[in-house]
RNA sequence: CGGGGCGUAGCGCAGCCUGGUUAGCGCGCCUGCUUUGGGAGCAGGAGGCCGCGGGUUCGAAUCCCGCCGCCCCGACCA
């Protein structure tokens, strides 16, 4: 069904997507109630309708955590300054940004605290106690908790100085079984990414400049924004024995000797909340997929007497127990329809049920959906049927429509100039292959803005030359702006 | 941390330059009536340490000094 030209901008409070992006995506988070600021500069309120946004992403999450095998755990906020301090590369990586306690009881403290940043050094620290012997092993762990890092630009969900996530963090007797979960764990974090919040990625390793501190090896998962940015979603890393041997954690092995295990750990924070109001919103406001939406269905009831309330009333008891399984809501509220629909509108409900007197006539309810505004009349018999197929349709169409996205604003190229070129000129990705060294990074980050996000593949050794320097390519490598 | 801007009602702002009786506007909020199929109208009402501290002055939201906080632009990150 066509949507009306007049039915086009009714949003007023937030600003147009295209031209002011970053603006329109912070008036959206605050009018759809997702976040507000905080008294405390760098971090963010998260109000219920964005909590529930985020449980919706949790859950499905936390059930594959634990169907892979692993068990949550919690380990203390405060991490002495001295556990970080034992890797050389994660303190270099992570010291910028600490934040540290230094007084307790009104006493200046033995040795400072730092709010954790990531917990791998306490993690490491404690697992000493608990691991003796390769019979102990593997240590499948996760954390649900709140991170701190001192983010210079603050936005919400995106970058904040304290956020919610997990952390899984487990320890492995041979290098390929820990290789694996790696890539297991990523694996989960593409299902929640693609089967729950409907945003498409690309998945990989992330070149040694962007690999995480301490690690030998990262991967990650990337979502292209609709202003053709790329958002890390999630990330997994493989440390080797790096932090066993920084931590002095070892086993006795099947032979009798001593052993560092080998250790992985991975994250998806709140970050996925910005990813969904950035993957699938448009000018009127948020939009959500169905199976990660807090209200699935908004039903607004239309009335102008009480004779009339009471009526549309009864009837939606019958229409409630048809939507059983669904998460429904019923706005009662005394505002008048069109404020209603604009609203639920800019909170991304997938669908709107109408019904009014009208409706009531006919043994029929009036279905919008909020991906194209389409609407039509379903009879009550109906909806039992009709709603779940419209949500699992909507689900789909949300993926296909940020997939197609994605690949309209990819591009292959062979040469610095022609990324040069593109990045002035288009949004998204560039493909290329690409030799792996450093300065190519730098060169093209200094030209265009633009950094590697993921290593899409390995290449034949001496089958292509490096985009940027012309070297021998070993990979192909994906470009992108990113947050 | 360097450059620019802003602090006045819950939010967005005007007033300040050129000091002067009761500090204003829009949105929102409360009450009532009329409304209700795409952001309602009218009437009445509540709500202010004018960021903080000091100074000048008969008198300061307004002028001066200091401080604090916030926002935007240049080096890290889920």
């Amino acid at each position: 069904m066509a949507v009306d030209e007049k039915e086009t901008g009714f949003v007023k409070e937030i600003r147009k997507q295209a031209g002011d992006f970053p603006g329109w995506y912070n008036d959206v988070v605050r009018k759809a109630q997702l976040a507000d600021n905080s008294p405390v500069a760098g971090t963010m309120i998260v109000r219920p309708y964005g909590y529930a946004l985020w449980e919706n992403i949790r859950d499905p999450l936390d059930r594959l955590i634990k169907q892979t095998g692993h068990e949550n755990w919690y380990f203390p906020a405060l991490i002495p300054l001295s556990f970080l301090q034992k890797e050389k590369d994660h303190v270099a990586g992570f010291a910028p940004e600490f934040q540290l306690v230094t007084k307790g009881g009104g006493k200046d403290l033995e040795e400072p605290l730092v709010l954790r940043p990531t917990s791998e050094t306490m993690i490491a620290t404690v697992l000493r106690d608990y691991v003796q012997s390769y019979r102990d092993l593997p240590v499948l762990t996760n954390q649900w908790n709140n991170v701190f890092r001192w983010e210079l630009k603050p936005r919400f969900f995106l970058r904040t100085r304290e956020f919610l996530w997990q952390e899984g963090h487990t320890f492995h007797e041979t290098a390929s079984e820990a290789e694996q979960e790696v890539a297991k764990m990523l694996d989960c974090y593409r299902r929640i990414a693609e089967e729950w919040c409907a945003i498409p990625v690309l998945t990989g390793r992330k070149s040694e400049s962007e690999k995480f501190a301490g690690a030998q090896y990262s991967t990650a998962i990337e979502g292209m924004m609709m202003d053709g940015k790329a958002l890390q979603m999630g990330t997994s890393h493989y440390f080797g024995e790096n932090f066993s041997r920084a931590y002095d954690l070892t086993y006795t092995g099947r032979s009798n000797e001593q052993q560092y295990p080998h250790s992985t750990s991975w994250g998806m924070s709140t970050r996925m909340v910005g990813a969904v109001v950035m993957a699938h919103g448009d000018d009127s406001g948020l939009q959500l997929p169905p199976r990660i939406a807090p209200v699935q269905v908004i039903v607004v009831p239309i009335f102008r007497s009480d004779v009339e309330r009471t009526q549309i009333a009864s009837a939606l008891t019958g229409i409630l127990d048809a939507l059983d399984d669904i998460r429904v809501k019923v706005d009662w509220r005394d505002e008048r329809p069109g404020f209603k629909f604009n609203e639920w509108e800019l909170k991304g409900v997938p669908v709107r049920i109408e019904i009014g007197p009208r409706d009531l006539a006919s043994g029929q309810v009036t279905v919008v959906r909020r991906l194209d505004r389409a609407k039509k009349p379903v009879p009550l018999a109906e909806l039992q049927t009709t709603i779940p197929a419209m949500l699992e349709h909507i689900q789909e169409a949300l993926f296909k429509r940020a997939l197609e996205f994605r690949k309209g604003h990819t591009v292959r190229l062979d040469s610095l100039a022609a990324m040069v070129g593109f990045f002035e000129e288009s949004i998204g990705f560039v493909i290329t292959p690409w030799c792996g060294r450093a300065e190519d990074e730098q060169a093209v980050k200094e030209a265009t803005m633009a950094t590697t996000r993921v290593i899409d593949r390995e290449l034949p050794p001496g089958s292509q030359a490096c985009a940027v320097c012309g070297r021998p390519a070993t990979v192909e490598v994906v470009w992108g702006k990113a947050y």
